[in-house]
DNA sequence: GCCAACGTTGGC
DNA sequence: GCCAACGTTGGC
């Protein structure tokens, strides 16, 4: 089982989307790097760190699952879709998706400051100058440190 | 295959 | 809105 990070712009989706829709195909990834993480690293039920990034406090905001295995992003084909790639053909798909299921939302939001704080998590990806992958492994030594700062219940 | 130009991401 | 960082494109 692996851990990752995905995040997401609250203003298109946000893990209140993702509560609501309970499961949810992870549509208009266009990066090579994040393709390749979601076709030969994920597998169902690997757990997701759901991060709000352009926001007014940046951070993590929930946790989910991965729900499939990698397949084509429809939107790849559609003209009308933002995500749509004239390129890509479909009986050879250059854009893939995994679904991604909602498991909860933090009781309070760990931000992308307090998570700069904390020495344990020096060398996640999420905080390296520059990163700019919208797909992430996470340690699990990471993952589980994330989850130790959520205030108790 | 190099690399400059360009577009995008995302924190601030 | 700015801009640093980085990926992609395309001319050569």
């Amino acid at each position: 089982m692996r851990y990752w990070l995905m995040k997401s712009e609250p203003d298109e989706f946000s893990i209140d989307d993702l509560a609501r829709r309970k499961r949810e195909p992870w549509s208009g990834v266009r990066n090579y790097q994040a393709r390749n993480f979601m076709r030969d690293r994920m597998a169902p039920g690997d757990p997701v760190l759901f991060y709000h990034s352009s926001c007014a406090a940046p951070g993590i905001y929930g946790l989910a699952r991965v729900a499939s295995a990698a397949y084509p992003d429809p939107t790849q084909f559609d003209r009308g879709s933002d995500y749509y790639d004239a390129a890509s053909r479909r009986d050879e798909p250059r854009w893939l998706l995994v679904d991604v299921a909602y498991e909860r939302t933090l009781r309070a939001p760990i931000t992308l400051e307090a998570l700069k704080r904390e020495p344990k998590l020096a060398g996640m990806l999420i905080l390296e100058r520059g990163n700019r992958l919208s797909i992430t492994p996470v340690e699990r030594r990471h993952y589980e440190h994330i989850l130790s700062l959520e205030p108790a219940a």
